[in-house]
DNA sequence: AATCTTTTAGAAAACGTTATAGTAATAAAT
DNA sequence: ATTTATTACTATAACGTTTTCTAAAAGATT
């Protein structure tokens, strides 16, 4: 237990002044060789290391971000986490991850907690509770303090930053017109029933595809869940009930749960029907069969987010220069689908 | 842009003393009703923050733990850290977490770029490179500056400090005894060839099961694996040559992996083969059939280590009073083990 | 009226660092 | 011989906060 020593120590030891040792360390030309030496050597030797709470307070900047995450148990975050971690690490910077847990009130203490000082930016994805409370202020109050955020993936129209998204409404109904191409006349759709704007844009675009090729939407099709094993259930009415070739799942969860389904009523994936996940993670990869996906570019994702905030920070980009990236997504075919294709 | 406001603008707008301003906003009793409120009320409505910086460097103490992940993807470590999240929030600690992605390199940094009083203390899992190099000094310096650091998952005896580890060699015992009890004869073993202790140990944990029963271990039925694909086209080969009747997997994708190589064989499980996994995560649970699994608490090795780091850190424990805690597995059984039983 | 307490406030040091301004002593230039 | 530069270093303020010590005024006690 030696504790770290400190440039006022060094200073004392070698009877001069902490400038004098503070510039030494600094490689300035005003300490002539010698001094500069001596003290190197002698910091060099305890181990000196610069306080970086002492440094950030001098400078104003932290040199860290803070991150917000809805959930890491989802893939997809924890994979954005991971190309925004790719980023910081490469330009220096620390971060500070939160886990919000989906919380309105986790969300509005960490931000509050973290916006003193602490960190030079947040990255952050607004939590479902804060969503369908609809209450931004703590966003708002953070931006107008001049610390700038970049949200991702679930954003609202209300809070005016930086943006990066998935182009759900776009992907949704490439993925849909994709099961309409290969032969499938009734596709049903696996939804949340939680009022993320997110689900609303996928169903948009499955209800797009099917109108474009002239396929009234059935209701029947159309699940919305809540909780896992009622989905369970709900899919087995859907099927006793209805004739179905193709199914979307507006989450991985749900297509793996889906296909589980189908698996224990012995249909053969994709001859009977079809399927087509979104998000592209381990749990479609390592299905039986592997699923055809929407592949949504997480690490894509986090490596954007974070070049725009850094460049924020840096002000090497005006404050109020606002932007949304869209990540284009990318259909994944595995095993899950036919692959004979009818021409439109 | 207002910018946030500090003590000493407070002073100088209501013509009072900073230190004034201090103590009204601490609620010192040295302060009057009046010039209290009269504070307070400024402060409030300019949304006044102590700087968490100057705080630190006052107090000597941030309040924040260093996280060190070997790799996010990974449910279990994303479990892990939820549980240490969960801990953190509720003593009011902040976590900065950094992923090692397994290099030795990034490890050094990471804890070096840290350990300047920007934490309080160090949660662990050393990276794969680490273990592989076997150089341990920047754990032991940390240590010796009087830095707590707990680790937990891979650890290593040259490090002296308090672990939080799974009780691998007992439940890799348990699971191999579980297939021998289901009537499985021909047990194979699917591990990675890496040189971690803790695959040993679960490699460990087979074998004595085995000899246990009087079964001599087949050094065919052992697949160890670098890659992915090598492990496809190895099982196959194992399955063409021998007979099996159970695999136990040492990790969640060799299960996975397993599971649909047996599939696509279309080998009844458990029927004809029967499956254990270790750590039971999402790809356990959803993949066909689900997988009977060895559950780790990742999400209790998270709260524990949390635990006792902050325990050390505030003093309630003396600095070198280190303990190793073990966290009991539990088999889940689900659908790909035989439900019948040989008792022994 | 003189002294002692209490109340209220402010000054200054400290945490560890850097940056700016200043001060000697010596060397160079006039 | 005097001024000017150069070299090598030190003092001080600053970042935002808390804390300890000091001081003044008011009130209480004799």
């Amino acid at each position: 237990m030696s504790k770290r020593i400190t440039i006022k120590q060094i200073a004392a030891a070698l009877h001069v002044s902490i400038s004098t040792v503070s510039k030494a360390l600094n490689d300035s030309y005003e300490i002539s060789e010698e001094t500069k030496k001596k003290i190197q050597d002698y910091a060099k030797e305890h181990k000196y290391k610069p306080n970086t709470l002492a440094l950030s307070l001098q400078n104003k900047k932290t040199k860290t971000i803070g991150i917000l995450l809805p959930n890491i148990l989802t893939y997809y975050y924890a994979r954005v986490l991971r190309g925004i971690e790719e980023v910081t690490t490469e330009k220096g910077y620390n971060i500070i991850t939160c886990i919000t847990n989906e919380s309105y009130k986790k969300e509005v203490d960490t931000m509050e907690m973290l916006s003193n000082g602490t960190i030079d930016g947040f990255i952050a994805c607004i939590s479902e509770e804060t969503l369908k409370i609809g209450n931004f202020d703590h966003f708002k109050n953070i931006l107008e303090d001049g610390t700038p955020i970049v949200l991702y993936d679930r954003v609202h129209a209300e809070i005016n930053c930086d943006k990066v998204v998935t182009d759900n409404i776009k992907s949704a109904y490439k993925a849909t017109r994709f099961l309409m191409r290969s032969e499938c006349k009734n596709i049903a759709l696996i939804s949340t029933s939680e009022g993320l704007d997110i689900g609303k844009f996928r169903v948009d675009g499955y209800l797009k595809a099917l109108r474009k090729y002239d396929v009234i939407p059935n209701e029947d099709l159309i699940i919305r869940y809540n909780d896992e094993e009622n989905l369970k259930d709900a899919i087995n009415k859907m099927l006793d009930e209805n004739k179905v070739d193709g199914i979307f799942t507006i989450d991985e969860i749900s297509g793996a749960i889906t296909t589980q389904v189908l698996n224990k009523r012995n249909i053969k994936i994709p001859q009977e029907i079809s399927i087509i996940g979104f998000t592209n993670g381990i749990l479609s990869r390592y299905s039986t069969p592997p699923l055809t996906s929407v592949n949504r570019f997480a690490h894509t994702t986090g490596k954007v987010a974070a070049k725009r905030l850094i460049d924020k920070i840096e002000e090497k980009i005006p404050f109020d220069d606002i932007v949304t990236e869209i990540i284009k997504t990318k259909l994944v075919e595995r095993d899950s689908t036919k692959k004979m294709f009818i021409k439109f």
